[in-house]
DNA sequence: GATATTGTCTCGCTCAGCGAGATGATATCC
DNA sequence: GGATATCATCTCGCTGAGCGAGACAATATC
């Protein structure tokens, strides 16, 4: 389980990058009174928003993992810190549409804004080409890991 | 917050990666009667493993954000399972060094083999130039995300 | 209009992780 | 060489995230 060839040095790289993203995400979460979870949530509300989707709680509890319970759970602690806004979808009643509030926007700069900066910053320094190449590899490794590829799912 | 160039729509790209990854993970967790964290603490036991360095239960804990007690009780978890053993460190008998089970091994591969061998496959189509371009980036992110650049740490 | 389905919420529970502090082992200082 | 500070781990009691089961509305289906 050596030296492997420099594939597989990339897959390690890569994954003690996810490892140290999610402590990170940890750390700031815990430093503002939330849960990784809370995070992630944020996280999905706020792309959501950028691409102009509706987010329904069940959505958000689904791209989570989480069960409805859970997902109610969620929601009501991020109505409570005043991130979020629960409103009633007037075409299916059924429904809860989730509206982030500005601060929470803010917020996902705060979280983000740094790594970003870091990864335009080193990017500046990469040719055409070599940008190509890191989102040709993001790119397929996402698609592979989306489809089952990952975590044993017996691929 | 639209489209502003390429390097932003890497580092989304990446977040996606960090994303799924983790659910993959939690999916995978439970299947095996886990947490998150277990996996977790997994691939640390394992990379130590690997680099030869021993560990012990302050250091898995430190790795992984919690604290002493949260490591005990995730200690006595994967004991149970069979993953792990405790043994005294007799240099230090203050310290509780942890050996991995062959199982444990047999897990870890289970959990990532899949994701490493897509990568592998996906970076066989690319030229060392590519390769190498793909490293730097990773490389370059993890030191800048490490020394706090990320998650708000105020950088 | 009766019935099945869907989306969210409520209730009760389990257990991961925290804070505080106990315990045993190791450095430090006189 | 014993008193003291520090370190590594563990124990205890507790909070709260997330689950399973099921209630309850609103919407589809017949």
């Amino acid at each position: 389980m050596g030296e492997q060839g420099p594939e597989l040095e990339i897959v390690h790289l890569l994954r003690r990058v996810t490892s140290e993203f999610g402590l990170r995400q940890a750390e700031f979460a815990a430093r503002h009174g939330m849960h990784p979870t809370d995070v992630r949530a944020l996280v999905c509300l706020l792309d959501a928003e950028r691409d102009g989707t509706g987010v329904t709680a069940g959505r958000l509890g689904a791209e989570l993992g989480l069960n409805s319970a859970g997902t109610t759970a969620l929601i009501d602690r991020l109505e409570r810190l005043g991130h979020l806004t629960r409103t009633r979808d007037e075409r299916d009643r059924r429904r809860v549409l989730l509206r982030v509030a500005p601060q929470a926007v803010e917020l996902g700069w705060e979280a983000f804004g740094p790594a970003i900066g870091s990864a335009v910053a080193l990017l500046r320094g990469f040719d055409a080409g070599e940008v190509a190449a890191v989102r040709r590899f993001l790119d397929g490794f996402l698609a592979a890991v989306s489809q089952g590829g990952a975590a044993g799912t017996g691929a």
